[in-house]
DNA sequence: GTTAGGG
DNA sequence: CCCTAAC
């Protein structure tokens, strides 16, 4: 009888929680989020998002960021133990960079490049242990500052209902920091899913990113996962720094190459399972 | 520990 | 990215 309130409170709990968690360390940014989802100010209106103010408006909530000026920053590299032992509504446990300040101007382009260009054998291993650095702030910074709240119908009770109650994985595990692939990283990972398949993610870890210590084969066999899916969507539907042409066309030969392959190799090998019934 | 997929 | 059932 309730599952709409439910519904409801988990929607505005967990906007909450993930802005609140999240974005520590970021600069002060109020979200809409929509149907659990946050809403890019991109391009993208109210409408195309699928707000159009008369309905589900109990799905909208807002979430408030903290200033990156007063956010604390009494935090080494490794601060995931800086939780508060209490359940409190995720305390400000991130590693922001104090120095790192909104930089108006980088709204779509990202600051990102600073990997080696070398395709062939590039692999990080340096800045990539720091979750301090200031990639992952200025990101969700640039990308949309411009705070918008068109979220004056929310109901109050929807609202009042938000739970606000301690954070799942609070304690725990900190959630990993954003890590865009660079073109590099793609190139790499085209290159040794080509030789590879798609079916031996950990090899291709060892191949491509032996020292890429935030890159777990899961990592990788997610990456893929999304690249096929960019490169069956239109150039504008893209989004973070433009993968070359080139490399999405590679993605859908070697994907279609190997799922053939994978097919195949199923077919003769029908799982002894049943040939032992 | 690694795969494979949904969340 | 995370979470996890299967293996």
């Amino acid at each position: 009888m309730w599952k709409s309130t439910i519904h409801a409170s988990n929607i505005l709990q967990r906007a909450v929680m993930e802005e609140v968690t999240a974005i520590l360390g970021g600069g002060i940014r109020i979200g809409v989020v929509f149907q659990g989802k946050k809403v890019r100010d991109d391009n993208k209106t109210l409408l195309q998002t699928g707000i159009s103010h008369d309905y589900k408006l109990d799905a909208l909530g807002f979430s408030l960021e903290p200033n990156p000026i007063q956010a604390p920053q009494p935090l080494g590299p490794d601060c995931r133990s800086c939780v508060l032992p209490y359940d409190t509504p995720r305390p400000l446990t991130r590693c922001p960079s104090p120095a790192t300040v909104v930089h108006t101007g980088i709204q779509q382009g990202r600051p990102d490049d600073h990997t080696g260009t070398n395709l062939n054998n590039f692999l990080e291993s340096d800045h990539d242990s720091t979750p301090s650095s200031h990639y992952t702030a200025l990101e969700k910074i640039s990308a949309n500052s411009r705070a918008l709240v068109p979220v004056t119908t929310v109901n109050a009770e929807a609202l009042s209902v938000v739970p606000l109650r301690k954070t799942k994985r609070s304690e725990s595990t900190q959630r990993r920091i954003r890590r865009p692939f660079s073109v590099a990283e793609v190139e790499a990972l085209v290159q040794a899913v080509e030789k590879l398949g798609t079916g031996r993610w950990r090899d291709v870890k060892l191949r491509a990113f032996d020292n890429a210590k935030h890159r777990t084969y899961v990592d990788l066999k997610d990456k893929w996962k999304t690249l096929v899916h960019t490169a069956r969507i239109s150039p504008q539907q893209r989004r973070g720094e433009p993968v070359p042409q080139e490399l999405l066309d590679r993605v859908l030969t070697a994907h279609a190459y190997w799922s053939q392959q994978q097919a195949k190799q199923q077919m003769k090998q029908p799982s002894e399972t049943y040939l032992l019934l």
